[in-house]
DNA sequence: ATGGCACTCACAGAGTGA
């Protein structure tokens, strides 16, 4: 099963983009965030048309994640979980279905705007909802998959030009503290399972030329439980949709289970 | 030091993103 992550910052602007991608990914599960529009203009017409169901979680102007599956993958339609339970909050930022018995959680982290500020607690206050929740996911579903934009880079390496980002929005102490939260409840963050060459990100702001000098960050993740990461055999960021016209500011990140 | 780009809503320019 291949699973992919991908902020597509408005699915109405990316739908094509979405669907050629698709073509020619193959993947199984997409999980997408960013919809930034609301249920009743979700494409799921032009999905289906092209072989994929989805489900989603939008609202109208942000936020917003859905998950879209590929034809013939079964999924457990008594299990979709919107939000985080007991959390809550009128913005839509999770989705999660089990596919073929893996439980799949879509996440549109909070992006923080700045330590210090009331937006920053709300990521905090998040984090540590999302992480109490996800403990209890992991001992209902041995194979779970976070994955999602986490507007977290988690370590120096993943950051074009870490001294001029120290302290700073996407990579304070304080968010990292809440990634290796996550990590120790027993998931692993699959593109650091292999080799991988360096100055790999997986988000690029739009100004100042950032992606045609490979300033970016990467802040898009796909974390496994053990179950799964023993089963996976690759993990990878395709820069290619960053390239095409009009793209979005994120790349996709693939990971092949088995 | 600041802004730089893109998107939404709505029709100007503010809010938000990362």
């Amino acid at each position: 099963m291949k699973i992919a992550t991908w902020n597509v910052n408005s699915l109405k602007v990316r739908q094509q983009h979405v669907i050629d991608w698709l073509e020619t990914s193959r993947a199984d599960v997409l999980c997408l965030q960013e919809l930034k529009l609301p249920d009743e203009k979700f494409p799921h017409v032009e999905l289906a048309e092209k072989g994929y169901r989805s489900w989603y979680a939008g609202q109208k102007t942000y936020n917003g994640v859905g998950i879209l599956v590929r034809d013939g993958l079964n999924v457990d339609e008594s299990n979709i979980v919107r939000n985080i339970p007991g959390f809550e909050d009128p913005q839509q930022r999770v989705i999660a279905a089990t596919i073929e018995g893996v439980r799949i959680i879509c996440a549109y982290f909070p992006n923080g705007q700045a330590p210090g500020t009331e937006k920053f607690a709300y990521k905090l206050r998040w984090l540590a909802a999302l992480h109490d929740w996800i403990a209890s996911e992991m001992a209902l579903h041995p194979k779970l998959a976070l994955l999602g934009d986490y507007n977290i880079a988690p370590e120096d390496r993943d950051v074009h030009d870490p001294k001029a980002w120290e302290g700073q929005n996407l990579v304070s102490p304080e968010e990292r503290a809440a990634f290796v939260q996550l990590i120790g409840l027993g998931l692993l963050d699959a593109f650091r399972q292999f080799e991988q060459q360096d100055k790999i990100y997986s988000w690029w702001d739009y100004r100042m030329m950032a992606f045609r000098r490979n300033a970016g960050l990467r802040i898009d993740h796909i974390l496994l439980s053990k179950a799964l990461a023993d089963v996976c055999s690759s993990c990878d960021i395709d820069k290619v949709p960053r390239k095409w016209d009009q793209p979005s500011d994120h790349a996709p990140v693939v990971a092949q289970l088995g």
